[in-house]
DNA sequence: TATGAATGAGCTTTCATTCAT
DNA sequence: AATGAATGAAAGCTCATTCAT
């Protein structure tokens, strides 16, 4: 039983590993580069064999890198959209959420990022890895209660989305931007496309 | 109307018809596995080999890819922002009009948007393929006209350019979205980000 | 003898596989037939991306081939120089051992000089791979011990050295030539042309 | 009748055009990378399928080449072999004379000794493109006329023929080197190792 | 005679994956 | 569970040669 269990541990290390230095890799190389061979130098792997033992292919890899990221930002998101009230209050913790979260992993994010943007996670039916955006629903919200002005929520959500997915990207171009003051721009520039006009 | 006929080509007319097939295939299967194979097959040729030959490597012919469709974009857009004299008709015109564009070349805008995505174009000193977004310029001009609130240019900038980018990636979602609508909302979203508050 | 069993072979002895096949092929096809393709075949493997995985690049690979045979050579002139005393019988050892080991590793000999003939050991500073011709350094030995007349002791070293160099073509025109008589004969020659002159 | 002589000079004019090119090409680049794009471009032709039309295949052209070069040699040694009388004499002028000629033809030597070393003329039987080795013939007949001491003639030959041959490459090592000093030292070299000995 | 586009075979190298141990 | 050697396909690129014009 014991030695299962170890096992089991052992196994589940590994891949943690193993994800982890894919994590790095492409933050580090992009997508293209992020090669078996360069992963497994990262994670001190004497063979590329090792990751296809432990995963079924790249794309399953790529799959876990997504989902373990994916589980990092609920689960931080999670957390400060508890105590929410009112959808502009939501929308403004979601932006300042997501922008924190992205400046403290930006390996990750970045990772996560390269991943979709090359469709290395096959898309098999069924398997959703991506939620709904959850912008969506709390635009959608914000106007069912009045709070927000007409708009199409798919379209805005998909704006807000892209701002706060186009960060990674200028932090490599301005690896000091001030990140308080991006999401704060963000927050403002939102709030104000989204609240009900004082003519409507 | 497409002849089968083995006419012998031009040098600029194979040119123009690799680069059309390398549009067709980055568009197709992403940058990633747009081979030379794969475009030569797509243009119909006997071989790899003369794509080499009448490109300098592959990351010419990405660049002359880029070059096409930017010279295109610029013609589109230098027509429509001719006649413009306000900060906030600039910039609603220059929403419409790459929306407009985007809509009637999806293919283009794709493959050069994963050109960029995977750095597909070797950077040589000297040598910009792209001016600084004119976004941040119409944006800076609105402020210092007194038409615009006050807000980061380039932060807005990398909002309203990345809003614009995300089509292509929208249509594939969502093939029959409404164009004219998306442009609708965009217009009036960014309207609303930056125009002078009455409180301020 | 030669075992058909799919045995698996270690890494060392796989690379020694390799670079005897190298060794084979070069010294059959020459330096600019010998691809990765046809030492593939002579050395039974399935790919030649085998010998990419066992060596950094062809340069290495060649860099190999001539350390394996200079290494021996060096092996075989080292004892046969051990006790030697006068300028002369170092001549003359070095001679005949030259042409002993010329004899009895042809392969060898053809494929290092085809090597150096094209370049095909990338230079790294630091990495000397041939020691300065040891001729110069006897000629020069025989000339402060007033044992050899006076002549340019780099010109001399380059004939003597160019005329052992010579064996492996010259085999290859007159494959049953008498080895004896070839080494016998150069080290006459080479005797009358350094010794003192009675007039001098 | 005109117009075909015109014709002819034209095409030989070609011929030897692309001959010298080709000279000047394995004389800058090596055997290994004097490609027809190179000569092509070298000779300022529009296409390298110039030099197939006017040649039979890569073989012949360096056939050519050789013959060119070969020829220039005969023509030089046949004036100064002229009025030699004795063997030594003979010997003496023809090392010399070699050694003239190298030192004013450094490109076409080059050439031609890049050609042999990678087999770049293709033998065919009956197709004798050397002649046998006129040293050989001289020392023939020194030992005939007792003017020369006993030896194998054709490994003398071959030592003397690989001393003048490999001149061309000590120049590429030391650029700057003394000819006339070097041809002094051949000669009394091979002099000292032909004469007839006084003990003999 | 000359052009230059086209061909197809060849090159070295990298890759994900398999498999005996 | 882990190793590392082996596989075979695919990559971009260069080459000598052919051929319609």
């Amino acid at each position: 039983m014991r030695a299962t269990t170890r096992t089991r541990f052992t196994e589940e290390a590994r891949r943690a590993q193993i994800v982890a230095a894919a994590i790095e890799t492409i933050a580090e190389l992009g997508y293209a580069n992020a090669s078996f061979a360069q992963i497994a130098r990262r994670a001190g792997l004497s063979s590329t064999g090792l990751i296809s033992y432990h995963f079924d292919g790249k794309g399953d890899l790529m799959t876990q890198v997504a989902q373990e990221v994916f589980g990092s930002i609920a689960r931080h998101m999670t957390e400060r959209m508890a105590g929410v009230t009112s959808a502009a209050q939501a929308l403004e913790t979601y932006v300042r959420g997501n922008v924190q979260f992205i400046a403290e992993h930006r390996s990750q994010m970045k990772a996560v990022l390269e991943i979709f943007m090359n469709g290395g996670v096959p898309y098999e039916p069924g398997t959703e890895l991506v939620v709904l955006s959850p912008v969506e629903e709390i635009l959608r919200g914000g106007q069912e209660a009045g709070q927000f002005r007409d708009f199409d929520p798919q379209v805005l959500a998909a704006i807000i989305q892209r701002s706060i997915d186009g960060l990674p990207f200028m932090l490599e171009t301005r690896p000091d931007l001030d990140l308080d003051a991006y999401a704060e721009e963000l927050a403002t520039t939102f709030a104000l496309a989204t609240r009900r006009q004082a003519a409507e």
